[in-house]
DNA sequence: TAGATTGTTAATCGATTAACAATC
DNA sequence: TAGATTGTTAATCGATTAACAATC
C-alpha cells in the first residue's frame, strides 16, 4: 500500500539500500531479502521491509527481492533513473578532489561546471572542464538547466554563494562549508562536515 | 538535571550547537539564546535547551547563555578540549584534501600520518607528512597512540583496511568509501557518502 | 506440500514540542 | 519590579519493532 509521502528520514535511507542492491548486482547477485540487506547494513529487516513499503510492493513471499527490479525501483523513486548536472563552486582542494571524483556518474550525477571567484583559477582546466568566474554562474546554469550545486568555498563565502545560487534557480545544495546557510524552504540543503562527524565519535572515546 | 546517557541523535546535534558558538565568539558576541540558535541552525529552542538538559544547566533564566562558557562546556562534552592525532589512509584526490584541509585543526583533530599502499605515493610528501606504507600503520598507531582514522580509499579496499585499523587499535573511523564496512561494536564508523545526499535531495525535485 | 519471506497491523519505544514555574 | 529565558514536566507526535496472515 504504497502512499505519497514518506518521512524524510525514510527518503534517507532510500540511498542506502541503493547503494548495497548495486553492490550486490555488481558482485552477480540477483535475489536479496530484509534479513540479507539488515545484515549488511545494520538496520533492521522490519524497518527495511516498512521503508520499501512506503513506496509499493517490490518483494515476493517466500522469495525476497529481485535484486535489479528492487534497484530499478530504487533510482526512479530518487529520480535517479537521469543523469543529473551539477554545478560545483570552489575550485580549492576539496574542489579539485570532487571534480575528479569517479562516484558521482555511477550514482546519477555529473559535474558539469565548475566555478571560482579568483582570477588565478578562472580559465584552468580540471577533468575535461575549464574553471569559469563566478559571476558567469546565473547564465550558464541557465542554459544548462541546473539544479543541483555542490559548494566548496570558504565558509566566510558560503552565504553568498548561497545566494547567488538560489537567485540562479538551484534548487539542492549540497553544502561542504561548516556553517549553517538559510535558503527559502523550497530549496533543499544537506551538509557534509567531516569534523562534526569525528566530534560525534569522540564523544564515545576515553 | 544532568544524565550520563544522552541519545546518539542529542550527541550528534552537539557538533553542530558547537560550531554555531565558535562562529559567534569569533564575531565577538558574548551571550546568545536557545531562541537565537533555533533561528540560526534551523532547530527548536526546545529540542536545543533539551538536547543540552543531558549534560547540565549552563544558561542563566533570563539572559540566556555565555558564548564562551557553553563553547567549553560543550568541547569538554565531545572530548575535543585536546587535539587528537588523526592518521589517514589513502592518498589519491580526496585524501590530498583532506591532509591539505584547514577546517580540522580548530575542531580538535590534527592529521599526524598519511598511509598508501601505492609504492609510487611512498615517501612523497604532503602538508609536512610522509606519505608512509599501509604496512607500517599498526607501529605508527601504536606508537602515537593514535584512535581516529579517516579511510578515503576505493570502496574495494574498505573493508579490508577497516580490518588493518581495528587491529591496530583504532577506536574511530571516519569512512569516506561508499561502502558499509563491518567493524567491532566498540568501533564508532560515520560515513560521508556526497552521492547519497545528492540522491536524498533529488528525490524532492522535479 | 513445507519452508521462507513479504507487507502490514498493532504495540512499543523514543524523540519532539508545548507549556510553565523558577528565577535571573 | 517587569521582562525574558532557562530547565523540566507532561503531552504529543512519529519512528521502530514485533508479530503474523498471506502467499510465493
Amino acid at each position: 500500500m504504497a502512499t505519497n509521502e514518506a518521512p524524510d528520514i525514510v527518503v534517507g535511507r532510500l540511498p542506502i539500500y541503493l547503494r548495497a542492491l548495486t553492490i550486490m548486482a555488481e558482485e552477480g547477485q540477483e535475489i536479496t531479502s530484509s534479513q540479507e540487506l539488515s545484515k549488511k547494513l545494520g538496520i533492521s529487516s522490519a524497518q527495511i521491509r516498512k521503508d520499501l513499503s512506503h513506496f509499493g510492493e517490490f518483494g515476493k513471499q517466500g522469495t525476497g527481492y529481485e535484486i535489479a527490479y528492487l534497484r530499478d525501483q530504487l533510482k526512479r523513486i530518487l529520480h535517479v533513473e537521469r543523469t543529473w548536472p551539477v554545478a560545483l563552486v570552489g575550485y580549492g582542494d576539496l574542489g579539485t578532489a570532487l571534480a575528479n571524483y569517479a562516484g558521482f556518474a555511477p550514482k546519477g550525477f555529473e559535474i558539469v561546471a565548475v566555478f571560482d571567484s579568483a582570477q588565478d583559477k578562472v580559465g584552468q582546466q580540471i577533468a575535461g572542464k575549464e574553471v569559469l568566474d563566478l559571476t558567469e554562474f546565473p547564465a550558464v546554469v541557465r542554459e544548462r538547466d541546473i539544479k543541483v550545486a555542490i559548494v566548496a568555498v570558504p565558509s566566510s563565502a558560503a552565504q553568498e554563494v548561497a545566494g547567488i545560487l538560489v537567485e540562479s534557480g538551484i534548487k539542492a545544495i549540497l553544502n561542504y562549508a561548516p556553517i549553517n546557510i538559510s535558503v527559502p524552504a523550497e530549496v533543499q540543503v544537506q551538509y557534509i562536515d567531516p569534523a562534526a562527524h569525528l566530534q560525534h565519535m569522540t564523544y564515545y572515546l576515553e
